[in-house]
Formats: C-alpha cells, sequence, structure tokens
DNA sequence: CTCCTTTGATGTAACGATTAATCTATCGGA
DNA sequence: TCCGATAGATTAATCGTTACATCAAAGGAG
C-alpha cells in the first residue's frame, strides 16, 4: 500500500504537509503542491478509507435499508441511488429488512455498527423504523407520509391514472390493492379515487381475493381495472382473459410503476412511472446535509409521477360518453 | 462512543486486556473475563470497525459487482448473498456496472479502493472483468465458464426444459434467446437443444427480430416457444396471443429464471429456477477462502437448476407422438 | 532453596490520516 | 537596525484496535 509516510520520505517533506497538498487545507508552496500531486498521481496514491474514517469519524457510506430486497422496485431504487451516491464519492451498503420490523431495526443498527454516516430508509409497509439517535436518516415512502422527507408522489400518480380512466368514459370501475397496510398502496388508491372524481362507481378489492372476485364484477358491468401495481395488473390480466375477457376491448387495464413486465405484456400496460433518479437525487441531497448538521433546504418533497400511456387502456365499451373536465388535479 | 480506554479505566485493568478478552485470544483469568464481557455488554459496547480495519487490514466487506442493477436477477441474488454475508458478519457494498465493460473496471477499482476484502462479481456478458492484482474475487456467471467460481448450471436448466418438451411429443420448436453475446443464454440454449435431443427440429431466434418471426414460425408448424427468460417468454406470450394463437392449446412456452412474473402470467408459466441461496453460499465459503489465502476446497461448482412446471407447457397439438427415453440426462 | 515454567496481566508500538500548535525564515515598515 | 507579520513547512497528538514483548507472581521439579 501507499501512504503519506512513503510519498513524504519521498519527497523529501513531512506528512502533514502532504495531507495538506492532498487535502487542500494547510498552506503550501505553489510548486511544492505541483509536485507532490503529480508525484501522489504518479504512484496511484488512494488515501486510506479507515485511517481517516477513524480520524473524522466519517466513512464516506451510506445504508440502504429495504423493505424486502426482492421486491420488484428494489433494482431502479439501488441503481439510481447507486449512481447518486457515487457523484459524491459515497459508497452504499446494503441491508435487508426481510419483510418483518424487527429485522428492520436490527438491519439499521447493523449498518450503523458498521460506521455508515446515515441510512437510507424504504419503510417496511406499516412500520416506524425507528433509528438510534443521532444517525442521520432520510426516509423514502410516500409523499403523504410526514415521516417522508422524499418520495413519489403515489397519490397523484394515482391521480393521473383515475383522471384517463375517467376520461375514456369508464364509470364502474375496479380498484385491486395487494395490501391493506401498506401505506403506498392505500396513497395509489386514494389518488385513483380522486382522479376518477365523484361520477364513477368505485369496488376497491384486496390481495387474492380480489384477484377472485374481479370476474365477477367484470360481469357486473366494471369497464376497468386499476391495480395497485404492473404485477397485480398482469395478474388480474391473466384471470381476466382466462375468463374470455379481452383486454383493453372489454376491459381497460391500469398498472403502477412501470415494471419491464408492463411493456412486454400485451397489451402493453397503461402505468405510471416514478421517477427514481430525481428521488434519489433529492434522498441523498437531504441526507448528506442532514450528515453536515446543515438544516433541511428541503423537506418532504413529493416527486410527480410519470403517466405511461399505452395499449391496456381505451375508451370504455358502452356509450355512456360523459366527458367530464376535472380541473381540480394537482400537479 | 464506547472504546476499549474506557472499559479498561471503569474496570481498571489495560485495554490490552479488555482486547484479549473481547476477542478471545491472550490469556485472561475466567472472572476477569466474565465481568469484562458483562461490562461491556452492559454498555452496549462495539468495536469500532475503522480502526480495527486499519490495524488488521481487514474490513469485513465485500464488493457485489453487477451487470446491471435493473436485471430483474438482481434482487434474488443480492438477496441471498446479503443473508449470507450476514451470517458471516459481512457486508456488502454495492457496485454497478451499468452495462459496460469500463464501466465494470471502474467499479472493482472503486470497490477495491474503499477497501473490500474481496468483490462478488457478476460480468458484464461478453466481458472479461479485469481484477486488480491480489484483490481477493469470486466471479458468478454460468457453470461453462472456466472463470466462474460458482455458478448455476444454465445448460442443466436448459437440458430440463428440453427434456420436458420433448417427453411432451412437441418435434418442431423455436428458441428465442436475448442476446448471443451472453454466454449465459448461449448455455440456456445449448441445453435447450441437447435436452430436446436430435429426433426435434429446432429454429433458434434471437432478439426483437426473433420475436417478431415468431407468429411465421408458428404458422408453420413449431408447437412450442422456449424463451432464455421469462421477460422473453411473457414477450413471446403477448406476441402469439395477439396473433390469435392461444398459450399452450396451440403451442406451449417455457422461461427461464422464475421470476415473480411468471406466477402471475395466465397461463402460469413453466420455466426453470436458479437456487440463489446455495449459489450465494458457496461464492461467501470460496471468497472468505481465498481471502484467507486458504487453497480452495471446491472450485467450478456448477449448482442445478430446478424446472418448474406450471400450466404453459402441454402435449404437443398434433398426436405425433414419439415418447422418446433420453437417458444421457445429467444430474 | 534455587531455577524454570506457566499464568495472568501490562506497556507500547504500530496502522494511516488529520489537525492544531509550533517553528523558521523572509520581507516590509518604522 | 529592529520588530512584527506572514508564508511555508514541521512536530506531535490523536482516533480505537491489535499484537508482540515484557513483567510479576506463583507453582513445580530438582
Amino acid at each position: 500500500m501507499t501512504s503519506l509516510k512513503q510519498i513524504a520520505k519521498e519527497m523529501g517533506v513531512s506528512v502533514a504537509t502532504v495531507s495538506n497538498v492532498l487535502t487542500g487545507k494547510g498552506r503550501v508552496s505553489e510548486d511544492m503542491s505541483a509536485r507532490i500531486k503529480a508525484y501522489a498521481q504518479a504512484i496511484g496514491y488512494k488515501p486510506s478509507v479507515f485511517a481517516r474514517a477513524l480520524k473524522t469519524g466519517q466513512s464516506g457510506v451510506l445504508g440502504l435499508v429495504m423493505p424486502d430486497l426482492t421486491n420488484p422496485l428494489f433494482p431502479r431504487i439501488a441503481q439510481s441511488l447507486s449512481i447518486a451516491a457515487e457523484q459524491r464519492g459515497l459508497g452504499i451498503l446494503i441491508g435487508d429488512s426481510r419483510g418483518n420490523a424487527d429485522r428492520q431495526r436490527e438491519a439499521i443498527h447493523w449498518l450503523a455498527d458498521r460506521g455508515v454516516d446515515g441510512v437510507l430508509i424504504v419503510p417496511q409497509k406499516g412500520t416506524s423504523p425507528e433509528v438510534p439517535a443521532g444517525l442521520p436518516n432520510v426516509i423514502i415512502n410516500t409523499a403523504s407520509d410526514p415521516r417522508s422527507a422524499v418520495a413519489a408522489d403515489h397519490v397523484g400518480g394515482g391521480t393521473l391514472l383515475g383522471r384517463h380512466i375517467s376520461e375514456l368514459g369508464h364509470t364502474h370501475v375496479a380498484l385491486l390493492g395487494g395490501d391493506p397496510v401498506s401505506e403506498v398502496q392505500q396513497d395509489r388508491i386514494k389518488g385513483m379515487i380522486a382522479g376518477l372524481g365523484p361520477d364513477v362507481t368505485c369496488h376497491t378489492i384486496w390481495g387474492d381475493d380480489g384477484l377472485a372476485r374481479l370476474c365477477a364484477l367484470a360481469a357486473e358491468g366494471v369497464s376497468a381495472v386499476m391495480a395497485t401495481s404492473d404485477l397485480l395488473a398482469l395478474g388480474a390480466h391473466s384471470r381476466l382473459s382466462q375468463a374470455g375477457v379481452r383486454v383493453p376491448a372489454d376491459i381497460s387495464l391500469t398498472g403502477f410503476d412501470d415494471l419491464p413486465l408492463a411493456l412486454a405484456m400485451h397489451p402493453a400496460l397503461t402505468t405510471v412511472a416514478q421517477d427514481m433518479d430525481t428521488i434519489a437525487t433529492y434522498a441523498l441531497r437531504i441526507l448528506t446535509d442532514r450528515i453536515a448538521q446543515k438544516p433541511d433546504q428541503t423537506q418532504g418533497v413529493a416527486v410527480p409521477m410519470q403517466l405511461v400511456l399505452r395499449a391496456s387502456t381505451t375508451r370504455a365499451p358502452t356509450p355512456t360518453t360523459t366527458p367530464q373536465p376535472n380541473t381540480e388535479f394537482r400537479t
């Protein structure tokens, strides 16, 4: 390994001077600075992160706590975050809550013990993650959650979809959720209802039981199904086509998240996408500010979602055209 | 923070003794040991990973380099690996190759600079990752790759599927691959061909062009489509059902990897699953052995894949029943 | 009663970087 | 000529652990 000491000896100066040059802190002459920089560059000097961390108490590593690494959204979050982190020279250590609140707590503590400077937490649904005192953290859940420092505006996303479906003239809609405990899914449904407006009849159904009731609802005149996730939408599509219901001819279908499968499906799924890059950028900015003890510049950022129109939605089959202008939509 | 020094002062002993007790290295009396352990436990002492890393040169952190974090398989690998790592008290720092070889090299070096003890690499397809000399590493690619220390037996997985399709009496099969550059996909196709046996006519097609040709092939009498990934299978399913071809009535369909969508599809997709837990366990064992400079106990482990039979495959429609016993299958 | 070994515990030098405090020329001003 | 200010560099302490060398006391063998 190369160390400051080696460089110092080789250049005939003290370690302090070398350190000053490389960190740009003290007072060093121009040419000395240039010579040392050149030499350090030449031998490929890389400071020891451990020595630095030991001395300064800052490791340059953040922890990422996910509710469940098998969550299909994890890859996107991880990627956006790792890109954003890398730009700031930070590393990301992964922690997995594995689907329960106890493990979530353990994971956070484990990361803290590993000396991360702060943690990014996507909370286990229905839980309030407890963070050790003094550990800077940023929670990414949903915009309506006051603990969330930054999050996609799931309500807004739902509203976009609801409005779209409403504008297509659908008046009887099934809302399909995966888990009532999840704030995110609650918000998505809330948004959908808001977007659909008061003149649309909504049937909210949950989970596998809900999926099972889907065909019955289709028979009862429901002309659109809005799922709270793309995977659920795919499942709904399966049930429906099994029962001979055609999408979108007989029934329109929407998803949430714009997973890869949304594009591979036939018909391609109309859905709504999170701007993960923006969320990641905000999350990192806020977290680094908190680590630096700067007062929060921004708080409770709601990142708007984007409507992705594809082939799974179309005008309602029955000509009950009631095109209602919905002006109270918020961006 | 709590330090050895604090404990030592409080207990009226030297730091060396405390260190000895907590690491179990030196010679300490029974009761002293018990007292110190109890006290450390009581005040919640956690050794500084940085000081330890600085002194010992071991950080207890491994790097995980993925070809592309948006890869749908990433969550599974990450989860299995993080569980296995945690059991050994190791952390995992993520690195993203972002789809190209240069970034892959950068990511590896970046992790090395961060002081990871070793790296786990899922190589960018078609590339040979270069690793800094002296950095222990384990490559996870495909069993046929000699650089791979451990990997799923993709050839074997393909063979399982091929054999299954063959046994169902299909004689004209389309093999649909995503990218000819990928060794993994090559192996999957190789395996499928081997499993199908010599009496089956195979049409190997690639990518979007291949998808486009699919319906034509269906018209020409192909009764089964075998994709090298579940997502591709979903895409194929889309194309086919769009053209009025029914799965599995008219044509059988198989995927690869058993992604969540395989179960949500209708019909649920017959596919083949990687045993990620086993792969992760092996990968970690090998890597930690290499880090400890132990000679490799195991090398080139091929972890068998598991056939997941579901509704998307069925007996060939034309009664060309030629049940051929295929005995040269290897487990 | 020595001498030697063993047990239990201590002292201390690293590991590599940061940083406040200190030292030495040199230069300008009076 | 002398003093103070200042640029430029150095000294040394420190972060928390580990590991090696040392040391005192006690027990056993001769």
